[in-house]
DNA sequence: CGCGGAAACTTGTCTGAACAAGTGGCGCTC
DNA sequence: GAGCGCCACTTGTTCAGACAAGTTTCCGCG
């Protein structure tokens, strides 16, 4: 049997009220009820309202000072992990046709770049997939993976060109947890320039990623190269602030 | 005169615990007192100690389960806000000396980008500082900023050679709050190439910032372009997930 | 000696109350 | 009619107590 207890009384209010931000009952710049009223709106003491309203107030969702109601500030919530892994869910909610192009699908001995990210010999065996996405059509990034070898066996049993290689893994019980993303800009090289249809030197905006799986274990290395004219990255600081950060390039 | 009173109690018993985490007297995966126990420390409620403990467990620092005390997550007080918005701190974290070239403070229209991000017409008057950030004495960040003009006049009063202009507006009562950072790569125009003492067209990574107050007015629309030689930006995807959001440029 | 269960301890949830501090509006005065 | 000040209302901070629910420890029983 599913045990199906009501959950804690702070986490219904704040639900409520983000249901109704959500919905649009409480449009942007609109106020909150104050506390009192929602006290009795939901037969709470204010303790347990203001539990409810911090926890929105650490989304994001609402602002406001003393002495003046809370006010709503944005709309929605974004979900950024599954956005930054998956080329494909974040092209589809962006309400934009993804699309690949796979060039090459290899198993050969890890680059030094590649085994250094990985933590694995130079020349170990990896799976290299160099696949070129596509947005409703148009050559928009070119993606360089790197897996380690037994995960990438995986992928020699999978159509490249049918969507995302995050999902394929995931139904084989490979399950990418955490990732590291690295950003900075670089010159297209030769083969950047040839399948993003751009000149030789045009800069683009690479991230390279470092995945691991629920164990902690180095999964894959990858480099990707975007058309800055066609995708940026963007990062919220709310309040609280805990998104990016900076990070010096070793000068070795 | 200025007024210094002391701030709340379960702000510096978050203070408190923050110092030990990062001073290491807490290590990583340590359990913290238990909330009887620093209770009894602080003087304080219990409901105090809740208070505080709960703003370090929204920062990452410290994790744990009903039954079991708090544990200590990360030892880094990763402050990223304060680190997307202030390169002197950045630079000083991470053990190196900022400096800083001011080219320009100047009180002119904004211009159509400005005016757009500040969300004021086009013309109205704002404050625009060019500066030339420096590590260790090489020339490493170009900074376009551009304030709305009640905050922008505080920055007349300021020696812009002397460090963080967010550090002044935050003593002369403008508290930034909240910013959406926009990253994207671009080639160097001649005005970069010269002060980063580069080649004109090389690739440059851009963050363009947003910054609004504690009331969500728009303050600050600023254009930092970096050497990707010297600073790439990192983004962690832990367990929760919470971070960067790819965005797609609007084709105008 | 090993295992189960009770007891002690811990955090999570919730209530009720009180005072401080900031905001906004109403009304009174000049 | 304009301006000032007070008052009502709101959120911020803090306390004290109570019960629920999960974890750990340890003792006693088999």
């Amino acid at each position: 049997m599913v045990k199906s207890v009501t959950p804690p009384l702070h986490l219904r209010v704040a639900d409520a009220l983000r249901g109704r931000i959500s919905r649009g009952q409480l449009p942007v710049g609109a106020a909150l009820p104050s506390e009192a009223q929602l006290c009795e709106e939901f037969t709470a003491s204010r303790g347990t309202v203001r539990q409810a309203l911090a926890a929105l107030r650490n989304e994001g969702l609402i602002g406001g000072g003393q002495g003046k109601p809370p006010v709503v500030r944005q709309a929605a919530v974004a979900q950024p992990f599954e956005t930054f892994l998956s080329f494909t869910r974040w092209a589809r909610e962006m309400g934009r046709e993804p699309g690949q192009r796979t060039i090459e699908v290899a198993r050969r001995g890890a680059s030094p770049v590649a085994a250094d990210a990985l933590g694995i010999d130079e020349g170990a065996p990896v799976v290299e997939v160099l696949r070129l996405r596509l947005l409703d059509g148009i050559p928009t990034m070119l993606e360089r993976s790197s897996f380690v070898e037994p995960v990438g066996r995986l992928l020699f049993d999978f159509d490249p060109d049918s969507g995302s290689i995050y999902e394929h893994l995931l139904g084989r019980g490979v399950d990418l947890r955490a990732a590291r993303h690295t950003i900075d800009a670089i010159g297209a090289d030769a083969v950047d320039a040839e399948h993003l249809t751009i000149a030789e030197g045009a800069p683009l905006l690479r991230e390279r990623r470092r995945a691991t799986d629920a164990t902690g274990a180095r999964v894959e290395y990858g480099d990707d190269r975007y058309r800055p004219d066609l995708v940026t990255f963007t990062i919220d600081n709310a309040q609280t602030g805990r998104a990016g950060q900076h990070v010096l390039k070793e000068t070795s």
